[in-house]
DNA sequence: TTCTTTCGATACACAAATGTATCAGATACA
DNA sequence: TGTATCTGATACATTTGTGTATCGAAAGAA
């Protein structure tokens, strides 16, 4: 239970694709059902396989379920470093392409999948212990290129960077739930946009018109 | 399955009693496994009935959990009104308190709680009509109290006050999932302190050392 | 190709959860 | 106090889900 993926067996051709579809599947009917309400059932009839290949690969589905946080994780790390790699100038750009990361099609599903994976790590602790060590690295990264950016830039922000990476980690969150619950009051992404310049130091405030000091 | 509570049955007094117990109950379990991983039994086991009881009130676990919202909700919707008769002058101090009040006792359970029924609402519309509704008259009330609360102070805030008040919103919500995740690398409301003030009118922003303007 | 290994389907046994029917005791009311 | 009603416990029938054992077929090695 220490090591999430523990390939006793070789990973063959076949047996790699049957994973992916499984995972595939499972992200499908948890973003429905939820973690607990997707049985096993579900999750191999929506990849079209019977439970006999399931078993064959996980041995449980918490150990499915571990496979698909980590995957989707793994994912994510490395759709952040692509946007890291060159990052934009101006801080507000960079993060919104930092945000624009986090899901990658349909919002809904990935915020369902998202708030289950916390409401899990909340109430497994190992899980928090690697969620939360996977957060930390990713804004680690996200911090450094901010303090690039803002170095390039000679802007200033009117906190930590620390906290205001995580400012806006919160605030997409919070954001994001209220869009999809109500997509006509507040368009994806439109409180954001309007909050987030306001974090950065008074002289670019947008209040007046002046260009950078 | 249109209205919500149809007490077709008069409320005696021992009825109201089970049926608050066995919410109660619900509140517990589902706060620890969630709605689909708590069952029947279990919510009954914790409430100290068997599930005949159970089947006595509800008939389902649905519309058990709808009744427990519900009951969230009109918690939630009275202590707001208290503290909103007679809210404080500041803004910020207004909208702790207002925040105060989304959580009382065991905050987790309460996010858990709250995350639940997005989540729920996410997935079944009608849910979702409700809670929005619900929402929105909360978020009503809110603007009402702050936008006297600026007119008796003279300050003013940088974004229409329905913007900030989601804005408020939304960053609880994110920031006590990251308070939760890691209560020790960020305590509990800090940031919510760090960056609610820097939403208001730049007069009051504490980021020059030489007071206000 | 042929042989070996691995994968996933099928079938079975078991466990967990649900919902219903019934009934004894509690409660309310006269 | 006696009686009618209501409530929740018990027992049962059924459904749903899990995990294991077995075996034919597909994939890889020779």
């Amino acid at each position: 239970m220490t090591t999430t993926t523990e390939p006793d067996r070789r990973l063959t051709r076949r047996r790699t694709e049957t994973r992916a579809r499984l995972l595939a599947g499972a992200r499908e009917v948890i973003a429905e059902h939820g973690v607990h309400g997707a049985s096993v059932e579900d999750i191999c009839d929506r990849a079209g396989f019977t439970r006999g290949a399931f078993y064959s690969n996980f041995t449980d589905k918490d150990e499915l379920v571990l496979a698909l946080f980590a995957d989707d994780r793994a994912a994510l790390l490395a759709r952040l470093t692509v946007v890291l790699d060159d990052p934009p100038d101006d801080v507000v750009t960079l993060m919104s392409a930092v945000i624009d990361q986090l899901e990658v099609g349909d919002s809904l599903r990935w915020f369902i999948t998202r708030t289950e994976m916390t409401l899990h790590a909340l109430r497994t602790p190992t899980v928090a212990a690697a969620i939360v060590e996977d957060r930390a690295a990713f804004r680690a990264a996200v911090v450094v290129a901010v303090t690039d950016a803002l170095a390039r830039t000679g802007r200033t922000l009117v906190m930590p960077v620390e906290v205001f990476v995580r400012t806006v980690e919160a605030l997409h969150d919070g954001a994001t739930a209220q869009s999809l619950l109500e997509p006509d009051a507040l368009p994806d992404g439109s409180l954001q946009r309007q909050v987030l310049p306001l974090l950065m130091d008074s002289d670019l405030r947008p209040t007046t018109r002046s260009g950078r000091r």
